[in-house]
RNA sequence: GGUCUGGUAGUUCAGUUGGUUAGAAUACCUGCCUGUCACGCAGGGGGUCGCGGGUUCGAGUCCCGUCCAGACCGCCA
């Protein structure tokens, strides 16, 4: 047996049990006369001791040999310490050894391995498994399963029945990147991996599932960030006989059980906002409602005086940045070149300073005077005390650069409260977006959206106003959710596909068998996915998504652990029937 | 595809205007230490300054290129 107990569980009730507990060891301090292990596992640290009164000598001897990391096993009895360490949940108690047994030698590893480590991200990501062994990474890991098993728990108590759909499936133009997988039985052919089980689970509806999900492994093939990673995990749901307010009841109701039962937050009702209003309030589809600075058009009160950058531009745009009245000019500067970074791409940036006595002091005291400058503070909501900063040009653009700035102030004046959750359902989403490049319409989410019924006759006269049964959970400022009633009748679905380009011909080809289904009596039906990295990250508060995914890739799409992707051999490309271009 | 930041001891970092033998902390090793738990004390070992080229009497420091890492923009239905 290699342990009666684990390293997390010794009390003072156990004072003279007999025990065998096996682990690593975190630190050996050796005092000379008397020697102490920290042993540890999940579980926890147990402290064992070792001194010259009542330990044999060679087995001192041998514990002074030991290293971190090393794998031990050890006998002896619990005894009450004469020091008790508080901050430990075994410090009540100790081990005094008896036997020793080392089950396996380790190296010193290149980090320590303890809560505030002294390795940067890519040595962690190297020694994942050593990481791994580290509370921060673990208990992050555990709070993920902690999530997982409340959605499955959550959803299955409601009906759910979670399916698996396949990873090897076919590649759509539409949407991200594919990974393609080569056939090797049939030549010169590719599988996709998933990009989602999008297609599978409508499918799963038209073969009368009524309720399903799958926490499930999706693949886009595009840049990384730190909250996205190349492979990740969605939850996928999906509804038969619903409408859009059935589905945002049922996910709001799981959201609303994921915050009860990890942070004991009551949400109430979950804030509802079209589209519009979010990009027209916020300059953004997924805004963070837990502070205010809403976006203020400052087109009327700003425009028609001498200043010709607000006069020429379509859109001035006003936020009362709160109590920032402070800022010394070094740092109105410094946020004057942080909106005109590449990044932003703002030319410039008109402060006005709310002083306490109520004047006004600005950049453009020129060309505004005060009565000018308390209509935007009136405007903006802005106090005495605030600063208000504002932006001008193309709509598009100066709305997303606003949203940034509004962001980077919140995170500045601390406003991003990690302990506090505000959701909010953005619905009414474009049924179509147009890239600017090639002038051509795409789905903003995806082609089996749904549009307005009623907006339908507009796909032809004006394809850009055409809303859709589309809607977004967004939590803090990030969307972690988002799904759509879908179409669920052949015509409907190929004037989509006319719609987004495809000739009837292509439309077959792909989605064929889609449409075949929608002709063997589909049943209305819509669904949601949530983002069940980024939700993990979200609920405990951090911004990254890596250290809550056990094997993450880096910045490029790198296993550094493992060092993927790498070269194949000929032999491999060979039987795909690939050869690689020279390059 | 682009912008920015970084790469110096096992690790995390400092290194001034280009100037003697490149430092600190921590980790590691040795010895000491009668209750440690961030133990303490004394001593010790440890460097291709990412790589290549250039400028210079002289480069960790300046210039060019390149590789790697990170954040972001584009991209991500």
């Amino acid at each position: 047996m290699f342990r009666t107990v684990d390293c997390g569980a010794l009390r003072a009730s156990d004072v003279n049990k007999e025990v065998v507990l096996s682990g690593w060891i975190s630190k050996i301090r050796d005092k000379g006369f008397v020697l102490w292990i920290d042993l540890r596992d999940r579980y926890g640290i147990t402290q064992l001791v070792l001194d010259e009164e009542r330990t044999d000598s060679s087995l001192l001897e041998k514990a002074r040999d030991l290293g971190r990391e090393c794998v031990i096993q050890a006998r002896g009895t619990v005894i009450e310490r004469s020091s008790e360490n508080p901050n430990l949940a075994t410090g009540a108690v100790e081990v005094l050894v008896s036997e020793l047994t080392v089950l396996n030698t380790a190296k010193l590893p290149p980090f320590t391995i303890e809560d505030q480590t002294d390795g940067g991200d890519e040595l962690r990501m190297k020694y994942r498994y050593l990481d791994i062994r580290r509370n921060p990474v673990k208990n992050n890991l555990i709070f993920r399963h902690k999530i997982s098993m409340l959605v499955r728990n959550y959803l299955s108590s409601k009906g759910f029945i979670e399916v698996e759909t396949p990873y090897l499936i076919k590649s759509t133009p539409e949407g991200a990147r594919d990974f393609l997988v080569p056939s090797r039985m049939n030549p010169e052919q590719f599988y996709a991996l998933p990009q989602s089980p999008q297609t599978f689970k409508q499918l799963l509806m038209v073969g009368g599932m009524d309720k399903y999900f799958q926490i499930v492994k999706c693949f886009r093939d595009e840049d990384l960030r730190a909250d996205r990673q190349p492979e990740f995990t969605q939850i996928d749901c999906e509804m038969s006989f619903v409408t859009q307010e059935d589905v945002l009841d049922t996910f709001e109701g799981l959201t609303a059980h994921l915050l009860k039962e990890i942070h004991g937050v009551e949400t109430g009702k979950f804030p509802v906002m079209s589209y519009d209003e979010a990009m027209e309030r916020y300059g953004n589809d997924k805004p963070d409602i837990r502070f205010g600075m809403e976006l203020t058009n400052l087109n009327e009160v700003a425009q028609h005086k001498d200043f010709q950058v607000f006069n020429s531009a379509e859109y001035v745009v006003g936020i009362a940045v709160p109590g920032a009245n402070t800022y010394t000019r070094k740092e109105i500067d410094a946020l004057i070149d942080w909106v005109k970074r590449p990044q932003i791409g703002a030319k410039g940036l008109v402060y006005v300073r709310c002083n306490e006595e109520g004047t006004f002091k600005s950049s453009v005291d020129k060309f505004y005077d005060s009565e000018d400058l308390a209509a935007w503070a009136q405007k903006t909501g802005a106090q005495p005390g605030d600063l208000i900063l504002v932006l001008s040009g193309d709509l598009s653009s100066t709305r997303t650069q606003m949203s940034a700035l509004r962001m980077y102030m919140a995170e500045k004046l601390g406003l991003r409260k990690s302990d506090e959750f505000a959701p909010l359902w953005v619905v009414d989403f474009p049924l179509l977006e147009k890239d600017e490049e090639t002038g051509r319409y795409h789905a903003m989410h995806h082609p089996f959206t749904s549009p307005k019924p009623e907006q339908i006759e507009l796909l032809d006269t004006d394809p850009g106003a055409v809303k859709a049964n589309a809607y977004d959970l967004v939590l803090n400022g990030n969307e972690i959710g988002g799904g759509s009633i879908r179409i669920h009748d052949k015509a409907t679905q190929q004037l989509m596909f006319k719609h987004l380009g495809f000739t009837p011909e292509e439309a077959k080809e792909q989605f064929g068998f889609l449409m075949d289904a929608f002709e063997y009596g589909a049943p209305p039906h819509g669904g949601i996915a949530f983002g069940l990295d980024r939700l993990v990250a979200i609920l405990g508060g951090a911004e990254t998504i890596r250290d809550f995914i056990a094997f993450p890739k880096n910045n490029s799409g790198r296993d550094v652990m493992i060092d993927a992707p790498a070269r194949t051999t000929q032999e491999q490309l060979d039987e795909l029937h690939l050869s690689l271009k020279k390059s």
